[in-house]
DNA sequence: CGCCAGGTGCTGA
DNA sequence: TCAGCACATGGC
């Protein structure tokens, strides 16, 4: 057990905003993975608790995973040019973009396209119980996420019968790419953002939305934007309620709020998701 | 039951 | 460049 100083941090935020599926909470802490190593973490005055199944899980790994190593006050001014993405920031102040495994990204957000949270949780846990390695700490139980070869080889019917529909072929195909070489996923974060967009683009499954999810969760790539169904909704604020292409918000959103515009993008899309449940809920 | 979900690939203007 | 369509499935 060690603990990581943690200021302006809101773990509660990070990990239920929509850009991982795979934590759990469970007895006043949450359980997930630093890339194959399980944890379990908590904040805690201004700091996170952390512990873990073997070494390999520093505080080193633990600060660049959370992004607690950024200039956060510095990304939020960046950002803070308008009075909606405003009000994000104060409702959700502490959310921070999570630096995620390139292919758990590439994986995920390929079973993530036109379906919802609930049910991409899912699908991944029947993956990782499908095809991953079985780990424990203390009372949990979990899987690790399987690598490309693992997934490359299964059949496409098997992929089916976890749930994963007609997405079943693209997640086949592009493990297969990854797993040949084809696709240097680990290294998308050594290039420029539109460099690894269009290495992304490059597999099956994945389109504007699913690339830019993997460049800014995945890859460091910050200036990136997904824009989803809930990030139309939002940016209609921009447009006056006009309907515009998601090639042209994207556009108009990269100018508007700059290199840390999936910063922006990731506030915004909480915001409008959180809005609507409170709404459900009255 | 009908509607919705962190869309993509393909086709035809 | 853009609109229109099929595509699987489970939650609500």
């Amino acid at each position: 057990m060690f603990e990581v100083p943690a200021a302006d941090f809101s773990l509660q935020a990070t990990l239920t905003s929509g850009q991982t599926f795979r934590w759990t909470f469970h007895g006043e802490w949450w359980y997930g993975f630093l890339g194959s190593s399980v944890v379990k973490v908590r904040q805690d005055d201004g700091c996170l608790k952390v512990e873990a199944a073997d070494a390999a899980v520093t505080p080193e790994r633990v600060r660049r995973y959370f992004a607690l190593d950024v200039d956060y006050p510095a990304i939020l001014s960046s950002i803070d040019v308008d009075m909606q993405v405003h009000h994000a920031i104060v409702q959700h102040r502490g959310l921070r973009i999570l630096r995620q495994d390139g292919w758990e990204t590439l994986a995920s957000f390929i079973c993530a396209s036109f379906n919802n949270i609930k049910r991409i949780e899912g699908m991944i846990d029947h993956l990782c119980q499908a095809y991953g390695r079985p780990v424990a700490l203390n009372g949990f139980r979990g899987f690790s996420f399987p690598a490309p070869e693992s997934i490359a080889e299964v059949s496409e019917r098997r992929l089916r019968s976890l749930g994963l529909g007609y997405r079943a072929p693209y997640l086949r195909q592009t493990a297969r790419t990854v797993a040949d070489g084809a696709l240097p996923i680990e290294q998308l974060r050594r290039i420029d953002y539109e460099a690894a967009k269009r290495a992304l683009l490059g597999c099956e499954g994945v389109g504007d939305k699913v690339a830019d999810c993997v460049a800014l969760f995945g890859c460091e790539h910050y200036e990136a934007f997904p824009i989803d169904v809930w990030m139309e909704r939002a940016m209609r604020y921009y447009f006056r309620h006009r309907t515009i292409t998601r090639a042209r918000l994207h556009d108009y959103a990269r100018r508007h709020f700059g290199p840390y515009a999936g910063y922006a993008q990731q506030y915004l899309y909480h915001y409008v998701r959180q809005l609507r449940s409170v709404r459900g809920r009255a």
